[in-house]
DNA sequence: CCAAATTTGATGTACGTAAATCAAAATCTG
DNA sequence: CAGATTTTGATTTACGTACATCAAATTTGG
């Protein structure tokens, strides 16, 4: 049977109630008697019965979830995980609120982290928009105990508890050595469409993909960065433009959202000649375009993982609790046709 | 606040007694009763508080994993994430034993089995030996009413209540479409190297593998399987025999365990010509071959995620609630050298 | 319709922790 | 050393559920 705080009080040779002064850092117990408690409590490795306390308490977990009010599948598919999560806040006692901001707006963002200051949630987790004034922000959330996590965006230096994304690098690195080894050694441009240069995520993948590419496979030139803004129209128009007038293309990595109108250009100018594709993010379309060859693969988070990922890790600081680190490492999906879920 | 069982009393107008009965099923209870109270229980959406019922209860979830006693990495990863499991026991109310049993050994197995139906613990884990017999004693365990779940290792047509482990005729044809995708075309043969093909994941593996290299990739040959029983010695042997005759291969798929030994004889043949290798399980030495450039790509299942999700899913199921689907899919990892972990 | 059987109600205790109250003891201050 | 202050102990209630007991009410069988 594991020990309880009877046990620590017996040890420990106290009432309970100073064990209970002691665990729940109240005041009124002398350095040596909370010395001897904590002795108990080690030696016994006592741990608290966290659904025990919970009960005790009628504790709730007030979290908020910050959300870019953007209009792309990747982001209503974090949505629905978010929504998902609240359906389920009965059983673990979690009440998640969610709040949009305009995305890319750091001032917006930065005023609604301020406000969540005096609110005093359980923790907060928000897709960071990478600004200094955000990153400032957040760390007085920090200092000010308020357990905090960023999901899918980092937060460059930032002192947030925990990200929960993959590794933008190492997705920009896979990409070209997919591209490249699916390419196998021939030579010619490779298009990069992008949705902004102002996004860590974009930045870094980019990032990865390009030093692969200039290391590795001398044989590939990037042509300058198509920025489509994550919007289908856009991206259609632009990618459609390029693949016209640069008759040297024969890969093409689409590193954001609004895969749709990628798509649709890949198909139009699908005759003229074989093209090498990797996007990202795994949607209704880019997995049809995955089914019938016009992409290749498909690198991938999974929005559940992360929006569940991030609820763990903001209960278990919440509660002062580790965390299993490799339960909430976010992994790199790498879709093929073959092994799409 | 979520309804407790005093409110579905309030509601259905009888006395708490009688929502006690109804909920854990006690006798005693009129036909109509019973109906009236299941009726408060829909209309208020009451879920059971599983934290307050297993205070109440001092309830702990007697759990067995059986384990086939093989000496390979990936089964010393899978023993050390239950010991892992073991360890947080005390904070989430399991009770987990391991039981080793020889591998490929159905009667053994099964003997197992029959015991642990008299013993009726909370829940069982086994990474199943794919054989009538066990199949039988499972769907037994079951029908009495045990939750059972297989990991890493499916059982054919058995009622098991999940399995957690990968789609293993998905991760063959993945690997089919890697090899041949890097291969860009080129012509000549394919060395598989397998464990056994008793075992059916090694089989299933093979199947895809089979499949999509027929089909897709018609001007690459499959050389006939290569059974190194996991045995790295055995693995060098043969490879290294096989390289040394087989002047044709140009691509080699690794789909069991054992990879010390192939990886040496790959390194002893290195300078003849360019090899390129898929392989499963990332271990120290996988992972070194892969970054080395021996091995091109590895594909993984996660040891810790699959104990924890047979975890998960025998709670869920020994309290009848619903798992998240989505939470529960063991993914197929793919590493290259620039997504490991 | 009465006795027997079944169903229901009322009540209390328990699980491990939190939190509050009040009294008693120990320590400190001047 | 008295008096004020701080520290500690003892005790109680509560959280939501499980489970046991005993009495009261209701239904059933003959």
């Amino acid at each position: 049977m594991r020990p309880t705080v009877h046990d620590i009080a017996a040890v420990a040779g106290v009432s309970l109630a100073t064990v209970d002064r002691v665990l729940n850092q109240r005041p009124g117990v002398r350095h040596v008697t909370r010395e001897k408690v904590e002795r108990a409590i080690r030696e016994l490795g006592y741990v608290r019965d966290v659904a025990a306390a919970n009960l005790a308490k009628g504790r709730t977990y007030p979290f908020v979830f910050i959300l870019p009010a953007s209009d792309n599948s990747f982001m209503h598919a974090l949505n629905a995980e978010v929504r998902a999560a609240v359906a389920r806040s009965p059983v673990d006692r979690t009440e998640i609120r969610t709040i949009e901001v305009p995305a890319f707006d750091p001032a917006a963002l930065v005023a609604v982290l301020e406000k969540l200051g005096e609110e005093r949630p359980a923790g907060i987790a928000l897709v960071a928009t990478d600004a200094p004034d955000v990153r400032d922000a957040v760390d007085r959330l920090v200092k000010e105990g308020i357990p905090v996590v960023t999901v899918v965006s980092d937060l460059t230096g930032s002192q947030r508890h925990h990200y929960a994304g993959v590794d933008n690098i190492a997705a920009g690195r896979t990409a070209a050595r997919l591209l490249g080894r699916f390419l196998g050694g021939a030579s010619g441009d490779v298009a990069v469409l992008a949705g902004s240069m102002l996004v860590r995520d974009h930045r870094e993948r980019l990032e990865g993909f390009a030093t692969v590419i200039a290391k590795e496979f001398p044989s590939l030139s990037l042509l300058p960065v198509i920025e489509g803004r994550d919007d289908p129209e856009l991206a259609h128009m632009l990618v459609a433009d390029a693949l016209s007038k640069q008759r040297g293309i024969i890969g093409v990595y689409s590193l954001g959202a609004g895969n749709r109108g990628l798509i649709r250009a890949l198909k139009e100018k699908a005759g003229d000649r074989a093209l090498t594709v990797i996007a990202h993010e795994l949607t209704t379309h880019t997995r049809a375009a995955l089914l019938d060859g016009t992409i290749d693969a498909i690198l991938n988070q999974d929005a559940g993982h992360e929006v569940r990922s991030a609820i763990r890790v903001l209960k278990a600081k919440a509660d002062g609790l580790a965390v299993i680190d490799g339960q909430e490492r976010i992994r790199l999906d790498i879709f093929l046709k073959d092994n799409l879920p």
